[in-house]
RNA sequence: CUCUCCGUAGCUCAGCUGGUAGAGCAAUUGACUCUUAAUCAAUGGGCCGCAGGUUCGAGCCCUGCCGGGGAGACCA
């Protein structure tokens, strides 16, 4: 252990055998907090006179008999102005020159009373009449310091920020305002859809086949049905089963997991909005989006335009629309359409695109894709019209033979929402699964598997639909301008660490 | 999985061609009743990520391992 903490330990005996409890039961009643008290006490002073506030402190100025500190809870800072007198009235000046100034420390959680005024500096300040310890801090806070927006010694080893979150989230008051957003985000859609009148549900994560993605699964095992069992990889297949059975449109927030790479774009869990409506086509599914991500934008900074990196992202309505085939052309001047496969092979090896041998059609296209344009697709752009063998869940296109009826939203040079007219017909779906099953063979380990049961819902008949997935971290890292994947979720996945010290 | 950079006090970081470990903040003791990166004086605090090697001698050089960042591969 730390000298540090060897003296707070000695503090919190020292605390007991004054007979303070540092961690106490009671509730403490909390009237006013730092932020209101920052913007309403230079309209109407009279409203603070008899303030009541908890949280901790984050740096104190001892001054002999009267000192500042720094107080911080949910909403911010405020200063604190403390004299020994007035916290000590009487002969015994035990709470301040004991308690206070030798036995409390930067990062412990205090309550207060007092009233507000402005100190000769200008700051707002509470004056403080009664003080009291609601919970001992044992370990060191990290010291950030700032003066005129320069900060000193800031907090950023990543490492230590996303293992000890708390840490982080105490210390550098972005970070907490991040995770704000990225809920009124969330919120934003959900009422969104709920005025539309869908209906929110929830489906297994836990299920015995993994469908509705291609990607690897996490496996599992119950013990009592003596089974393996998937962690889900999407839950779409389940979603359309609810528009089999009546609902009209059904949505679901869910975490799901991908047995995949780890970067800066993906963490092994990872949270989606998955949406379906009958009788709606995939134009129609295009509209939503915009208009639902462009409220989201309004509702989070008043405004269409982002921010992200060096790029202003403007996500007004009308969106650009390009089909794959037109996205190709503009950026690489190649005409794919018709080729076939081994010309594809061919165009990919002269455009420096890296391919290999379990790639059929379909995924040469989409490699072209993702290397020649996806990347430079920076304003929200929705690309259509997919080739049918990558897309074994989407419906056949109405006019274009060998596409599918899809589009994904590209934006900051990666995917945001990926979306088709579902497939709905069981034969056809039959069909599909079945050569992706012949893409498994080939070597690709992360084709689609066959599911009888989403067979059978289909055999009984769905109506025609429009399906979308979003990312929800994709869209929370463009909504809060956050370079990292890491940066929008609390606990981001991390190798366990040796030892935490004691 | 490959390449690359990084790991030194509670935190942020110095540490030169290898020669007994340094600063600021934080802490301790003292002074100070409007300070704000408070100030002033004094003091303590280190398995230099871990393990091996080279060397008379390693924080520094070499090898391996652990953890992290960035870039690639895979994916959303």
């Amino acid at each position: 252990m730390s000298e540090q903490e060897l003296i707070r330990r000695n503090s919190l005996n020292e605390l007991i055998r004054l007979g303070i409890d540092p961690f106490p039961p009671q509730t403490f009643e909390v009237n006013a907090k730092a932020s209101e008290i920052k913007s309403g006490f230079p309209g109407d002073p009279s409203l603070f006179q008899q303030v009541s506030m908890a949280g901790r402190i984050m740096s104190r100025r001892i001054m002999g008999a009267a000192s500042f500190t720094e107080l911080q809870d949910e909403s911010g800072r405020i200063q604190l102005y403390i004299k020994r007198d007035e916290l000590c009235p009487g002969e015994d000046k035990t709470l301040y020159n004991t308690v206070f100034k030798k036995l409390l420390d930067i990062g412990d959680i205090i309550g207060i009373t007092g009233y507000v005024f402005i100190t000769q500096m200008g700051e707002i300040t509470v004056h403080v009449q009664s003080l009291r310890l609601l919970s001992k801090s044992l370990r060191v806070l990290p010291i950030v310091k700032e003066k005129e927006d320069t900060v000193f010694d800031a907090y950023t080893d990543p490492e230590q920020r996303y293992r000890q979150r708390y840490v982080d989230l105490i210390v550098n008051p972005g970070v907490r305002e991040v995770f704000v957003q990225r809920n009124k985000l969330v919120n934003s859609m959900r009422n969104y859809l709920n005025n539309k009148g869908y209906l929110e549900v929830e489906t297994p994560v836990l299920q015995p086949l993994y469908g509705g993605a291609a990607a690897r699964p996490f496996k599992t095992f119950h013990n009592t049905l003596e089974m393996t069992l998937y962690l889900r990889i999407a839950n779409e297949l389940y979603l359309k089963r609810l528009i089999v059975g009546g609902y009209d449109g059904v949505f679901e927030f869910s975490k799901d997991f991908r047995n995949e790479g780890m970067d800066r774009f993906h963490n092994p869990e990872f949270t989606q909005m998955e949406l379906y409506v009958a009788y709606k086509d995939y134009e129609w599914m295009m509209s939503l989006v915009e208009e639902m991500v462009e409220k989201i934008a309004f509702d989070l900074h008043g405004t269409t335009v982002v921010q992200v990196g060096e790029h202003q992202i403007d996500f007004k309505r009308p969106w650009k629309r390009f089909t794959m085939y037109e996205v190709i052309h503009h950026f690489t001047g190649a005409t794919i359409d018709g080729m076939d496969e081994e010309s594809l092979t061919a165009l990919a090896l002269s455009l420096d695109v890296p391919i290999d041998k379990t790639m059929a059609k379909g995924k040469i296209i989409d490699q072209i894709f993702g290397e020649k344009c996806e990347p430079y697709l920076i304003q929200p752009t929705f690309i259509t019209d997919y080739p049918i063998e990558m897309s074994p869940l989407a419906k056949k296109h109405r006019d274009k033979p060998g596409l599918v009826e899809r589009f994904e939203a590209i934006c900051n040079g990666k995917e945001l929402c990926n979306a088709f007219s579902e497939l709905n017909d069981p034969l056809d779906q039959r069909g599909r699964f079945e050569s992706q099953m012949e893409l498994g063979k080939r070597g690709d380990d992360e084709s689609m598997v066959l599911d009888e049961d989403f067979l059978r819902a289909l055999e009984f008949g769905m109506p025609p639909t429009a399906g979308l997935g979003i990312g929800i971290d994709r869209l929370s890292m463009i909504m809060t301008n956050s370079p990292s994947i890491q940066d929008v979720l609390f606990f981001p996945q991390m190798r366990p660490e040796k030892k935490i010290s004691e």
